[in-house]
RNA sequence: GGGGAGAUACUCAAGCGGCCAACGAGGGCAGACUGUAAAUCUGCUGACUACGUCUUCGCAGGUUCGAAUCCUGCUCUCCCCA
Protein backbone atom coordinates (compact mmCIF):
# COMPACT_ATOMS: atom_id res chain seq x y z
CA UNK A 1 0.00 0.00 0.00
CA UNK A 2 2.78 2.26 0.77
CA UNK A 3 4.32 1.32 -2.07
CA UNK A 4 1.24 2.25 -4.33
CA UNK A 5 1.19 5.72 -2.56
CA UNK A 6 4.82 6.21 -3.36
CA UNK A 7 4.35 5.06 -7.34
CA UNK A 8 1.57 7.65 -7.24
CA UNK A 9 3.35 10.42 -5.87
CA UNK A 10 5.95 10.23 -8.40
CA UNK A 11 3.51 9.60 -11.23
CA UNK A 12 1.47 12.66 -9.86
CA UNK A 13 5.15 14.66 -9.87
CA UNK A 14 5.84 13.71 -13.44
CA UNK A 15 3.16 14.86 -14.96
CA UNK A 16 2.93 18.28 -15.54
CA UNK A 17 -0.37 19.98 -14.82
CA UNK A 18 -1.26 23.05 -17.19
CA UNK A 19 -3.21 25.72 -16.79
CA UNK A 20 -4.92 27.48 -20.83
CA UNK A 21 -5.65 30.85 -20.65
CA UNK A 22 -7.90 32.47 -23.48
CA UNK A 23 -8.08 35.66 -23.49
CA UNK A 24 -8.88 38.56 -26.17
CA UNK A 25 -11.06 41.41 -26.78
CA UNK A 26 -15.10 41.25 -25.71
CA UNK A 27 -17.48 39.75 -28.38
CA UNK A 28 -14.62 37.56 -29.92
CA UNK A 29 -15.84 33.93 -28.86
CA UNK A 30 -14.00 33.55 -25.95
CA UNK A 31 -16.62 32.06 -24.56
CA UNK A 32 -17.56 29.37 -27.10
CA UNK A 33 -13.76 28.73 -28.19
CA UNK A 34 -14.05 27.82 -24.34
CA UNK A 35 -16.64 24.85 -24.51
CA UNK A 36 -15.09 23.49 -27.20
CA UNK A 37 -11.68 22.85 -25.65
CA UNK A 38 -13.54 22.23 -21.90
CA UNK A 39 -15.18 19.49 -24.39
CA UNK A 40 -12.23 18.09 -26.09
CA UNK A 41 -9.94 18.55 -23.13
CA UNK A 42 -12.82 16.98 -20.91
CA UNK A 43 -12.26 19.34 -18.20
CA UNK A 44 -14.06 22.61 -16.71
CA UNK A 45 -13.65 26.14 -16.96
CA UNK A 46 -12.81 29.42 -14.84
CA UNK A 47 -14.19 32.34 -15.73
CA UNK A 48 -11.88 35.48 -15.41
CA UNK A 49 -14.62 38.04 -16.00
CA UNK A 50 -15.24 40.79 -13.61
CA UNK A 51 -18.57 40.81 -13.84
CA UNK A 52 -19.72 37.51 -14.70
CA UNK A 53 -19.32 36.67 -10.77
CA UNK A 54 -22.21 38.74 -10.03
CA UNK A 55 -25.62 36.80 -10.26
CA UNK A 56 -27.83 39.27 -10.56
CA UNK A 57 -25.90 40.56 -13.88
CA UNK A 58 -27.42 38.34 -16.98
CA UNK A 59 -27.61 39.55 -20.68
CA UNK A 60 -25.69 42.66 -20.05
CA UNK A 61 -22.57 40.46 -19.40
CA UNK A 62 -22.79 37.72 -21.59
CA UNK A 63 -22.57 34.98 -20.02
CA UNK A 64 -22.74 31.30 -21.41
CA UNK A 65 -26.27 30.35 -21.57
CA UNK A 66 -27.61 28.15 -18.99
CA UNK A 67 -27.14 25.39 -21.21
CA UNK A 68 -23.72 25.53 -21.79
CA UNK A 69 -23.09 26.21 -18.14
CA UNK A 70 -24.59 22.85 -16.92
CA UNK A 71 -22.60 21.02 -20.64
CA UNK A 72 -19.57 22.37 -19.07
CA UNK A 73 -18.87 22.92 -15.23
CA UNK A 74 -18.07 25.81 -14.93
CA UNK A 75 -16.63 28.04 -12.20
CA UNK A 76 -16.71 32.11 -10.45
CA UNK A 77 -19.59 32.81 -12.57
CA UNK A 78 -22.93 33.65 -10.25
CA UNK A 79 -20.33 33.14 -7.09
CA UNK A 80 -21.51 36.79 -5.59
CA UNK A 81 -23.93 39.15 -5.61
CA UNK A 82 -23.59 42.94 -6.84
CA UNK A 83 -23.87 43.58 -2.97
CA UNK A 84 -20.72 41.89 -2.49
CA UNK A 85 -17.43 43.30 -2.33
CA UNK A 86 -15.19 40.57 -4.82
CA UNK A 87 -11.12 41.85 -4.48
CA UNK A 88 -8.81 40.73 -6.86
CA UNK A 89 -6.98 38.90 -3.85
CA UNK A 90 -10.21 37.03 -3.21
CA UNK A 91 -10.30 35.87 -7.05
CA UNK A 92 -6.42 34.69 -6.80
CA UNK A 93 -7.11 33.08 -3.91
CA UNK A 94 -10.03 31.14 -5.32
CA UNK A 95 -9.31 30.28 -8.48
CA UNK A 96 -5.94 29.06 -7.23
CA UNK A 97 -7.74 26.65 -4.89
CA UNK A 98 -10.54 25.90 -8.02
CA UNK A 99 -7.24 24.72 -10.30
CA UNK A 100 -6.23 22.87 -8.17
CA UNK A 101 -8.54 20.87 -7.43
CA UNK A 102 -9.38 20.57 -11.45
CA UNK A 103 -5.44 19.18 -11.33
CA UNK A 104 -6.75 16.30 -9.01
CA UNK A 105 -9.00 14.97 -12.13
CA UNK A 106 -7.44 16.83 -15.17
CA UNK A 107 -3.96 17.40 -16.20
CA UNK A 108 -5.45 20.70 -17.77
CA UNK A 109 -7.52 23.56 -16.47
CA UNK A 110 -8.81 26.34 -18.71
CA UNK A 111 -9.00 30.14 -17.63
CA UNK A 112 -11.46 32.09 -19.80
CA UNK A 113 -12.13 36.00 -19.86
CA UNK A 114 -11.28 39.29 -21.01
CA UNK A 115 -10.40 40.98 -17.27
CA UNK A 116 -6.38 41.34 -18.31
CA UNK A 117 -5.93 42.10 -14.37
CA UNK A 118 -7.46 39.01 -13.71
CA UNK A 119 -5.49 36.69 -15.90
CA UNK A 120 -2.08 38.24 -14.82
CA UNK A 121 -3.03 37.59 -11.21
CA UNK A 122 -3.32 33.98 -11.87
CA UNK A 123 -0.23 33.97 -13.87
CA UNK A 124 2.06 36.20 -12.53
CA UNK A 125 0.54 36.50 -8.62
CA UNK A 126 -0.10 39.37 -6.24
CA UNK A 127 2.37 40.54 -3.88
CA UNK A 128 0.94 39.83 -0.71
CA UNK A 129 -0.58 43.17 0.52
CA UNK A 130 -2.78 43.39 3.80
CA UNK A 131 -6.29 43.61 4.02
CA UNK A 132 -7.90 47.30 3.62
CA UNK A 133 -10.58 48.79 6.36
CA UNK A 134 -13.47 49.26 3.85
CA UNK A 135 -14.07 52.64 5.77
CA UNK A 136 -10.71 53.79 4.93
CA UNK A 137 -11.47 53.73 1.51
CA UNK A 138 -14.53 55.47 2.04
CA UNK A 139 -12.54 58.21 3.88
CA UNK A 140 -10.26 58.91 1.61
CA UNK A 141 -13.13 59.10 -1.25
CA UNK A 142 -14.48 61.69 0.74
CA UNK A 143 -11.07 63.60 0.91
CA UNK A 144 -10.88 63.42 -2.52
CA UNK A 145 -14.32 64.71 -2.96
CA UNK A 146 -13.60 67.89 0.16
CA UNK A 147 -9.77 68.60 -0.29
CA UNK A 148 -9.34 67.81 -3.90
CA UNK A 149 -6.60 65.43 -5.58
CA UNK A 150 -3.65 67.91 -5.14
CA UNK A 151 -4.83 66.97 -0.80
CA UNK A 152 -4.20 63.34 -1.61
CA UNK A 153 -1.32 63.49 -3.52
CA UNK A 154 0.65 65.35 -0.96
CA UNK A 155 -0.21 63.12 1.37
CA UNK A 156 1.05 60.14 -0.29
CA UNK A 157 4.01 62.31 -1.36
CA UNK A 158 4.96 62.86 2.55
CA UNK A 159 3.87 58.40 3.11
CA UNK A 160 5.33 56.99 0.25
CA UNK A 161 7.43 58.82 -1.85
CA UNK A 162 8.31 56.08 -4.41
CA UNK A 163 4.70 55.60 -5.37
CA UNK A 164 4.24 59.34 -5.58
CA UNK A 165 7.43 59.30 -8.23
CA UNK A 166 6.45 55.90 -10.15
CA UNK A 167 2.33 56.28 -9.94
CA UNK A 168 0.16 58.14 -12.74
CA UNK A 169 -0.55 61.39 -9.99
CA UNK A 170 -3.82 62.18 -11.75
CA UNK A 171 -5.46 59.34 -11.23
CA UNK A 172 -6.86 58.89 -7.85
CA UNK A 173 -7.75 55.47 -7.81
CA UNK A 174 -3.50 54.90 -7.64
CA UNK A 175 -3.39 57.33 -5.32
CA UNK A 176 -6.03 56.00 -3.19
CA UNK A 177 -5.56 52.43 -3.21
CA UNK A 178 -1.67 53.74 -2.37
CA UNK A 179 -2.45 55.50 0.66
CA UNK A 180 -4.99 52.92 1.99
CA UNK A 181 -2.60 49.94 2.01
CA UNK A 182 0.02 52.59 3.39
CA UNK A 183 -2.11 53.91 6.26
CA UNK A 184 -3.67 50.73 6.88
CA UNK A 185 -0.44 48.67 7.18
CA UNK A 186 2.23 51.67 8.56
CA UNK A 187 3.99 50.34 5.69
CA UNK A 188 4.69 52.31 2.17
CA UNK A 189 2.60 50.80 -0.57
CA UNK A 190 6.05 50.14 -2.58
CA UNK A 191 7.30 47.87 -0.07
CA UNK A 192 5.04 45.46 -1.04
CA UNK A 193 5.49 45.59 -4.74
CA UNK A 194 8.20 43.02 -4.88
CA UNK A 195 7.01 41.65 -7.88
CA UNK A 196 8.49 37.93 -6.78
CA UNK A 197 8.15 35.12 -9.35
CA UNK A 198 5.74 32.50 -8.17
CA UNK A 199 5.36 28.93 -8.39
CA UNK A 200 2.08 27.37 -8.76
CA UNK A 201 2.94 24.42 -9.42
CA UNK A 202 1.26 24.25 -12.98
CA UNK A 203 2.55 25.44 -16.31
CA UNK A 204 0.42 27.96 -18.19
CA UNK A 205 -0.42 28.10 -22.03
CA UNK A 206 -1.56 31.26 -23.43
CA UNK A 207 -3.86 31.64 -25.88
CA UNK A 208 -5.30 35.00 -27.43
CA UNK A 209 -7.70 35.46 -30.34
CA UNK A 210 -8.83 38.87 -31.66
CA UNK A 211 -10.26 39.21 -35.04
CA UNK A 212 -9.71 42.66 -37.72
CA UNK A 213 -11.17 46.13 -35.96
CA UNK A 214 -14.23 46.36 -38.13
CA UNK A 215 -15.05 42.63 -36.95
CA UNK A 216 -15.05 42.92 -33.72
CA UNK A 217 -16.82 46.57 -34.02
CA UNK A 218 -19.79 44.08 -36.11
CA UNK A 219 -19.91 41.55 -33.54
CA UNK A 220 -19.93 44.33 -30.53
CA UNK A 221 -23.08 46.07 -32.23
CA UNK A 222 -24.53 42.91 -33.09
CA UNK A 223 -24.57 41.77 -29.63
CA UNK A 224 -25.28 44.53 -27.80
CA UNK A 225 -28.52 44.66 -30.26
CA UNK A 226 -28.93 41.07 -29.02
CA UNK A 227 -29.08 42.31 -25.57
CA UNK A 228 -31.45 44.70 -25.67
CA UNK A 229 -33.76 42.33 -27.68
CA UNK A 230 -33.14 40.07 -24.74
CA UNK A 231 -34.45 42.36 -22.11
CA UNK A 232 -31.17 44.52 -21.04
CA UNK A 233 -33.86 46.97 -20.45
CA UNK A 234 -35.60 45.39 -17.94
CA UNK A 235 -33.04 43.48 -16.22
CA UNK A 236 -31.58 46.63 -15.35
CA UNK A 237 -35.01 47.97 -14.48
CA UNK A 238 -34.63 45.52 -11.58
CA UNK A 239 -31.80 46.25 -10.33
CA UNK A 240 -32.42 50.42 -10.01
CA UNK A 241 -31.87 50.72 -6.42
CA UNK A 242 -28.11 49.33 -6.85
CA UNK A 243 -27.22 51.31 -9.08
CA UNK A 244 -24.60 53.44 -7.19
CA UNK A 245 -22.83 49.83 -6.09
CA UNK A 246 -19.65 49.46 -7.94
CA UNK A 247 -20.52 46.41 -9.58
CA UNK A 248 -22.94 48.44 -11.77
CA UNK A 249 -20.68 50.85 -12.89
CA UNK A 250 -20.58 48.92 -15.95
CA UNK A 251 -20.94 48.97 -19.21
CA UNK A 252 -24.51 48.22 -20.66
CA UNK A 253 -25.90 48.67 -17.10
CA UNK A 254 -24.63 52.51 -16.69
CA UNK A 255 -26.27 53.76 -20.06
CA UNK A 256 -29.36 51.88 -19.80
CA UNK A 257 -29.52 53.72 -15.94
CA UNK A 258 -29.01 56.95 -17.50
CA UNK A 259 -31.97 56.00 -20.52
CA UNK A 260 -34.26 55.35 -17.39
CA UNK A 261 -33.35 58.20 -15.67
CA UNK A 262 -34.42 60.47 -18.85
CA UNK A 263 -30.82 61.65 -19.54
CA UNK A 264 -30.54 59.41 -22.63
CA UNK A 265 -33.29 58.40 -25.04
CA UNK A 266 -33.16 54.40 -25.71
CA UNK A 267 -31.65 54.79 -29.36
CA UNK A 268 -28.91 57.22 -27.71
CA UNK A 269 -28.04 54.40 -24.80
CA UNK A 270 -27.65 51.97 -27.10
CA UNK A 271 -25.35 53.79 -29.22
CA UNK A 272 -23.55 54.59 -26.08
CA UNK A 273 -23.25 51.35 -24.79
CA UNK A 274 -21.26 50.38 -28.20
CA UNK A 275 -19.29 52.96 -28.13
CA UNK A 276 -17.70 52.52 -24.58
CA UNK A 277 -17.45 48.95 -25.45
CA UNK A 278 -15.47 49.31 -28.42
CA UNK A 279 -13.48 51.44 -26.35
CA UNK A 280 -13.49 48.92 -23.79
CA UNK A 281 -12.09 46.31 -26.35
CA UNK A 282 -9.18 48.50 -27.21
CA UNK A 283 -8.26 48.83 -23.98
CA UNK A 284 -8.44 44.74 -23.53
CA UNK A 285 -6.64 44.74 -26.46
CA UNK A 286 -3.71 47.18 -25.54
CA UNK A 287 -3.17 45.48 -22.36
CA UNK A 288 -3.02 42.09 -23.82
CA UNK A 289 -0.43 43.07 -26.87
CA UNK A 290 2.27 43.59 -23.75
CA UNK A 291 1.94 40.54 -22.96
CA UNK A 292 4.93 38.56 -24.36
CA UNK A 293 3.62 34.83 -24.18
CA UNK A 294 -0.08 34.87 -25.89
CA UNK A 295 0.03 32.99 -28.49
CA UNK A 296 -2.40 34.70 -31.11
CA UNK A 297 -5.03 32.93 -33.51
CA UNK A 298 -6.71 35.48 -35.89
CA UNK A 299 -10.39 35.54 -36.92
CA UNK A 300 -10.19 32.55 -39.22
CA UNK A 301 -8.57 30.29 -36.76
CA UNK A 302 -9.52 26.96 -36.61
CA UNK A 303 -10.02 24.94 -33.38
CA UNK A 304 -8.02 21.83 -34.44
CA UNK A 305 -4.56 24.27 -34.76
CA UNK A 306 -5.01 25.87 -31.33
CA UNK A 307 -5.45 21.91 -30.13
CA UNK A 308 -2.64 21.38 -32.19
CA UNK A 309 -0.77 23.78 -30.62
CA UNK A 310 -2.29 23.09 -27.52
CA UNK A 311 -0.97 19.48 -27.79
CA UNK A 312 2.70 20.37 -28.98
CA UNK A 313 3.42 22.56 -26.11
CA UNK A 314 2.25 19.69 -23.90
CA UNK A 315 4.41 16.91 -25.41
CA UNK A 316 7.36 18.58 -25.44
C1' G B 1 -38.82 90.56 -54.20
C1' G B 2 -37.46 93.25 -49.21
C1' G B 3 -35.07 92.89 -44.25
C1' G B 4 -31.95 90.24 -40.77
C1' A B 5 -28.38 86.37 -39.10
C1' G B 6 -24.53 83.27 -40.46
C1' A B 7 -20.52 80.36 -43.18
C1' U B 8 -14.03 78.30 -38.61
C1' A B 9 -10.33 71.86 -38.72
C1' C B 10 -13.99 64.86 -38.84
C1' U B 11 -18.62 67.16 -35.99
C1' C B 12 -20.37 71.00 -32.70
C1' A B 13 -18.40 75.51 -31.32
C1' A B 14 -15.06 79.88 -29.35
C1' G B 15 -12.13 83.65 -31.46
C1' C B 16 -13.65 89.48 -33.93
C1' G B 17 -6.24 93.17 -36.31
C1' G B 18 -0.49 90.76 -33.96
C1' C B 19 0.18 86.45 -27.92
C1' C B 20 -3.85 81.74 -33.80
C1' A B 21 -2.40 75.85 -36.72
C1' A B 22 -6.56 78.64 -34.11
C1' C B 23 -10.03 77.99 -26.61
C1' G B 24 -13.51 74.20 -25.46
C1' A B 25 -16.62 69.86 -26.22
C1' G B 26 -17.73 65.53 -28.99
C1' G B 27 -15.74 61.85 -32.05
C1' G B 28 -11.23 59.25 -33.54
C1' C B 29 -6.24 57.33 -32.55
C1' A B 30 -2.38 55.74 -29.22
C1' G B 31 -1.02 54.44 -24.35
C1' A B 32 -0.81 53.40 -18.76
C1' C B 33 -2.33 49.79 -15.23
C1' U B 34 -0.53 44.60 -8.49
C1' G B 35 -7.08 43.86 -4.44
C1' U B 36 -12.89 49.54 -7.67
C1' A B 37 -10.23 46.89 -13.71
C1' A B 38 -16.67 46.18 -18.36
C1' A B 39 -13.16 50.45 -13.48
C1' U B 40 -9.78 54.58 -13.45
C1' C B 41 -6.28 57.66 -15.79
C1' U B 42 -2.86 59.92 -19.67
C1' G B 43 -1.15 61.75 -24.48
C1' C B 44 -2.08 62.97 -29.64
C1' U B 45 -5.63 64.64 -33.30
C1' G B 46 -4.03 70.50 -40.63
C1' A B 47 0.31 68.70 -43.66
C1' C B 48 5.17 67.65 -43.69
C1' U B 49 11.97 66.38 -45.44
C1' A B 50 8.92 67.73 -38.14
C1' C B 51 12.90 72.08 -31.15
C1' G B 52 11.79 73.90 -38.17
C1' U B 53 8.90 74.65 -42.60
C1' C B 54 4.44 74.83 -45.41
C1' U B 55 -0.97 75.27 -46.50
C1' U B 56 -5.71 76.64 -43.57
C1' C B 57 -10.91 79.73 -40.85
C1' G B 58 -17.21 79.65 -47.74
C1' C B 59 -14.95 81.87 -52.71
C1' A B 60 -12.41 86.08 -55.19
C1' G B 61 -10.27 90.60 -54.57
C1' G B 62 -8.76 94.88 -51.38
C1' U B 63 -6.94 97.79 -46.85
C1' U B 64 -2.68 97.03 -43.42
C1' C B 65 4.14 96.26 -41.54
C1' G B 66 0.55 92.25 -40.16
C1' A B 67 -6.25 89.58 -41.23
C1' A B 68 -10.02 83.89 -39.19
C1' U B 69 -10.75 88.87 -37.40
C1' C B 70 -11.67 95.37 -41.31
C1' C B 71 -13.73 96.67 -46.61
C1' U B 72 -15.96 95.16 -51.58
C1' G B 73 -18.16 91.60 -54.70
C1' C B 74 -19.82 86.61 -55.35
C1' U B 75 -21.80 81.69 -53.67
C1' C B 76 -24.51 79.03 -50.14
C1' U B 77 -27.53 78.32 -45.44
C1' C B 78 -31.14 79.88 -41.86
C1' C B 79 -34.97 83.33 -39.99
C1' C B 80 -38.68 87.30 -40.65
C1' C B 81 -41.80 90.22 -44.03
C1' A B 82 -44.02 89.94 -48.96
Amino acid sequence: MMQSFAQNVVSHLRMDKYLITIVGPTAIGKTNLSLVLANYYNTEIISADSRQFYKEMNIGTAKPSNKELNDVKHHLINNKSITEIYTLGEFEKDTIEIINNIHEKSDLAILVGGSGLYVDAIIYGLDKIPKIENSLRELLNNELETKGIIYLQNKLKKLDLTTYNSIDLKNHRRIIRALEVTISSGKPYSSYLKKTKINRGFKVIEIGINADREIVYERINNRVDKMIKDGLVNEVEQLLEYKKLNSLNTIGYKEIFNYLSGELNLDLAIDEIKKNTRRFSKRQVTWFKSKKNIIWFSQNYKVKNIIKTIDELINN
